[in-house]
Parts: structure tokens; sequence; C-alpha cells
DNA sequence: GCATTTACTACACGGCGTTCAGTTTCCATA
DNA sequence: TATGGAAACTGAACGCCGTGTAGTAAATGC
């Protein structure tokens, strides 16, 4: 059972592939991860490369779930730091360190978040299908526990289950019974309002027009939170 | 004064050079944008594209500018088609025509606002950073016209000028005198709020987990006018 | 008519993803 | 422990790419 010695050097050899890429990526972006330069990096020739990723895009396929999985598993960390009743300061949290992370990882936010790579489409499955799935089971966490403050301001719109992916849809149901569709509308639409400021910002976008993207961000979190029926918390 | 023959056939080859990246940016994203495909397609040699724009990235940048100024044009002529004194109309006449202007030119959003290509970082100056004052401009004309309503909601924040862009602030200071920075501050936060689950939607995030964007889109922009203090419109 | 400027070609360089035939290295089994 | 076979890797090639540079053809201005 215990794997022999070629599959565990098998194994660190993938390992050292992405972390290579890892690097690369983080000193010049997403684009900067090229077969050659890994190979380089290694002491290898770029055709060995392909006996552990079969495209590039495999590998950079690989790399978007590991950075997804490693931003949500930060997100959701610092929101677990607050206790399960404090609905404002979860959002809040979660907001934060998202922030946090994406000024920590710009490159991280570009691979997961814009073209990772000229050509590159997602595929349909894969590792990055199961953050994205994580990360919008927790918001809409988030939006469950506000929900009967925010059902007031937000109750009124009208969806349907069908408007929504099969897994989240029969996830919240589980989760969350009794939990109506316009929560999980809500949910995407904090998504979105949590991404937007923080895309522009990591775009270059911002920076010509805004010296404080960070006081931008938090207000429009605040006014998120209050629009949620929640109190924001002062800190 | 009337330009030359040689000056006219200059022009026309490098119009016809834009039209052909904008084409092939079209068919196959800000990628495939290349410089040898475009002399391929106009039967000419990939070097002689260099009489014309120094570097592929110069004329990336030209077309961002181009693609950019076009979008603006768009929202501002959505905008003008509502009576000046339709705040909440204007608002919303703005956020319609870019999601409808995004959806009819994907390939240009993410040419404006994503990585436009590997390496490309976009330059200081340059037809893209009039475009985009021209949208701060606009977005917080909009702001302008509805702070008397807003104001009490989003008028505690702390913003100086100093906290803008020299040229923004100069301009909003000689448009809207009395209007404070918090108000850019908002409208900033406006375009953060419109840009969000567009960029979700246009990179493909969303479309795993809902399939009714527009209907998100559509109440993600009602919940931004009454943030406003505005009502939204009904239709 | 001629000299100059302009537009363009042809070619080269290095980098990229990808493929493939051939070689080396390691492991399990006889 | 010797050997057969699999796995890992090399080296070279193909066709892309951006970008220079030297040379050529044509249009222009005097």
């Amino acid at each position: 059972m215990t794997r022999s010695r070629r599959e565990r050097l098998r194994a660190e050899t993938a390992r050292e592939i992405k972390t290579i890429a890892l690097k690369l990526m983080a000193e010049g972006g997403p684009d900067a991860i090229s077969l050659r330069a890994i190979a380089r990096e290694m002491g290898m020739t770029a055709g060995a490369v392909y006996g552990y990723y079969a495209t590039r895009d495999d590998l950079i396929t690989t790399l978007v779930g590991e950075v997804y999985t490693d931003l949500v598993d930060t997100v959701e960390a610092a929101r677990d730091a607050r206790p399960a009743d404090d609905a404002a300061g979860r959002v809040q949290a979660w907001a934060g360190a998202l922030r946090t992370w994406a000024l920590a990882n710009p490159q991280g936010f570009r691979l997961v978040y814009g073209d990772p790579v000229p050509g590159y489409r997602p595929p349909e499955g894969g590792p990055g299908a199961a953050a994205r799935a994580r990360a919008c089971a927790g918001l809409t966490a988030l939006i469950a526990a506000a929900w009967p403050h925010a059902r007031a301001a937000h109750g009124h719109t009208s969806y349907q289950w069908s408007d929504f992916g099969e897994e989240l849809g029969a996830h919240v149901r589980a989760e969350h019974p009794g939990l109506p569709p316009e929560a999980v509308a809500l949910a995407l639409r904090t998504w979105g309002r949590m991404h937007g400021l923080l895309a522009l910002e990591l775009y270059g976008h911002l920076s010509p027009v805004a010296f404080a993207p960070g006081a931008l961000y938090r207000d429009e979190m605040r006014d998120l939170i209050r629009s949620l029926g929640l109190v924001p918390p002062v800190d």
C-alpha cells in the first residue's frame, strides 16, 4: 500500500512543477507560466513536463484549483474566527480577508478571476469548480444568517431554484431549509459587489483616479452590510 | 493643407490594421491579436506593420482607447436619452447600456478591463486614460444628480480631494461646485458595483451557478439606485 | 530626370507549446 | 543477481509568436 519509490519521486516532481509555476506566476503574472521556463528552472527539458501534465492548460487548471482553494480556505478561516451569531462581523471578515488575500496574491487573483492565459478556457468540472462551489456556499451561508434582516429589502424579487446551478441549489436547500432562492440571488449579488472594486483595483483601473482604494472598499462593504439589514462593526 | 495622397494611404492602412485587429479580437479574444495574423490578413509581411505601430503593445493601447471610447460613448448616449431630471432613470440607463454593450462586445470588455494580452501593461496617459476619465466624470455626474438624496446615507464617510486623481478632482469641482469628495467616492464605488457582476459573468464565473445573470444585474442595479436615495423605475 | 523619402520584403533570432523517436535509468521478477 | 520491460527523460523538429535589420521597389519633391 505504501507508495513505491517511483511514485514518491513522481509526486514530488509534479509538486515541484506546480511550485515553480506558482513562483513564476508571482514574479511575472500568469503569462509567465511557461513549460519551457519551468523545465529550465528544474534542469529538465520542456518535453519532460508532458509526462506530468498533458498540456499547459492542464497545469493551469490544476493551479487555478489550488490557488482558488487557498483563497476560499483563507476567507472561510477569517469568517470562522468570528462567532457564528455575529452575522455582520462574519460578512466583514470574509470581505476583508478577500481583499487582504488579493493584495497579497495579486497574480493569483488574476489567475483565478481573469484570463489565466492567452487562449485558456476553464473546464467545466475540476478543482476550480469545487472551490467556486465552496465560495458560493460560503456566501450563501453569510446571507442565510442575515436573511431574517435582509428579507424585507431583498425578498420581493422573483427567482426559482432553476435559476441556479443544480449543485448549489441542492446544497442550499439541504443546508438552509426554508431559505428561498431570493437569498441565493442576494448571495451572488454580494459576490459581485465584493468582486467589483477589487477587480478594478487589481487590474489598475482604480489607481489612476483613486488613491484610497482600501477606504472605498471598506465603505462599500459597510454599505453592503447595512443593505443586508445588519449593523456594520465599528472596527 | 489637404493631406497628400501618401498621408491618405497611410491613414487608410493604419485604419485597416486596427479594423482587422478588432475583427481578430472579436473572433478569438484579445490574445488573437497578433501582428503576423494581421499582416497575413492584409497580404503583408509582419515587419511592415512596424511602420504603423512601433510595437504590438502600441497597437493594443490604441485599440484599448478606441474600444473604451466606444463604450463610454454608448453609455453616455443611453444616459442622455433620459431627461436630465430623471436621476434614477439615468443611472439605470447607464447601467443597462453598460451590460448590453459588454454582452455585445465581450472581447472588448476583456480588452479594456482584463489583461489585454500576455505581458501588456497599460501606459499612464493615452487614449485609455481619457476614456476612463470620461467614465469617472460621467459616473460622478450621475451621483451629483442623486447627491441631495444620497448624502444622508453616504455623506458621513471622510475623504479629501487628495484621495482622488488630480484631473478628476479638478473636473468635479469645476463641474459640480459644492459637491464633496464623498460623492466622488460614492461614484467610484458605484463603478465597482456595476463592474463586479459583469466581470464575473463575462469571465464565466457566474454561468456555472446562475442562469439568470440579467435578473441578478437588474436587481443589483435597483438596489444601487435605492441606496442612492432614488426610486428605481419600474421598467 | 534625379535624389530622397517612404513602404515594404526577406531573413534572422529567440521564445513559445507540442510531438516524437530514441536513450537512459530504475524496478520487479525469474 | 541477471534481465526484460516500463518509466523518465533528451534532443530535435514543427509551426506559431514579437521584433529587429538589411536590402529593394516605388512614389514623391525638386
